[in-house]
DNA sequence: ACCTGAACACCGTTCAAGT
DNA sequence: ACCTGAACACCGTTCAAGT
């Protein structure tokens, strides 16, 4: 078969997208490649990395240039990149929030909106607590409609029908807590 | 043996706070209980339903009473407590998220912190978004920090110290986005 | 009501060996 | 560099049967 380390991946994203993150497992991947499931330890030290490599390219794929100069558009712009990013392959979201809460994944989304905060004139010192309040949201937030989504469509009962411009209400909401922040400072 | 339900939830307590959530399995489980695994389905349908059971005992123990009487002193007080409670235990935080990811497990964070939101005369339409929101900010923050304490204590490199105070800083800035649409309501 | 015993259909990971 | 074959130490769940 002769797979190489990229093969793995879209391999694993097509598994993925078709049958979903729990049955995303060493051996269906491996069966799928046509492979022993020993042979992938030849790309990946285990599984935790392979799926932080999934992770990646899911975020990479759903990258979109180029960012809006207003530092408060270019955080909404970035946060409906990275929803839609996971949005775009089944369990996209808990896949993403998986690697993230191991540790393991990019580091892109905190450094681009950290700097965006940076832009914003938000104190330095209150940059990385804002941050990771944005991406907390961002995540739960994409997780929790995935979920539910998915749940929709296996034909189980829906709660009430979310609005489509949810996840807009919500962002807004933590980006005016920041610019809160941003104008105490102003006022000194 | 001769368990009942809440038997068999208190030792799933101690299981997870000694061992953790990856090692509380229901073989494990039933081998603590010195029973065999089949039995604990006498008492749960499945794993899930079991650790939805834990997780809400970790947020029953949890509680505390009174609540604060001003709206949003409500929402610090609730949100404080669940994270407390979660922190209270190994690995509880990605209990109770986990748990509620899959639909399961008490309402009553939800409606607690909703019927706060409406005390503050926050338009009914937005009280739900406006409830998540401050959840995916709770379960995102404790979920982060218990991982990151736990990596620490485990002897790995933890990165920048937290601050004490964060999750209060991050909590803040939710609270005043929420603030934001109150005040843009009543200027009509 | 609560449990046993035995099975079914899986997992992730390691390791010596092959090409 | 990439893979096989075989094993190790596990999983969750079902089901007929026992007390």
């Amino acid at each position: 078969m002769r797979n190489h380390r990229a093969d793995v991946v879209e391999r694993a994203l097509d598994v993925l997208d078709r049958y979903g993150l729990a049955d995303l497992t060493m051996r269906r991947l491996a069966t799928e490649l046509g492979v022993q499931p020993s042979a992938l330890y030849h790309h990946f030290p285990n599984k935790q990395a392979l799926l932080a490599a999934v992770a990646d390219e899911v975020l990479r794929r759903g990258h979109r240039d180029p960012r809006p100069a207003a530092w408060d558009d270019r955080v909404v712009a970035i946060g409906a990149e990275l929803r839609d990013a996971m949005l775009a392959y089944r369990d996209g979201a808990e896949l993403v929030a998986t690697v993230r809460s191991f540790g393991l994944g990019a580091a892109t989304p905190y450094d681009e909106l950290a700097s965006a905060l940076a832009d914003g004139d938000l104190d330095a010192g209150l940059v990385p607590t804002a941050t990771r309040t944005l991406l907390h949201y961002v995540f739960g937030h994409a997780v929790d409609e995935q979920t539910h989504l998915q749940a929709g469509s296996a034909g189980a009962i829906d709660d009430a029908p979310r609005a489509e411009s949810d996840f807009h209400v919500g962002l807004a909401i933590v980006l005016d807590g920041i610019r809160a922040l941003v104008r105490n400072r102003e006022a000194h």
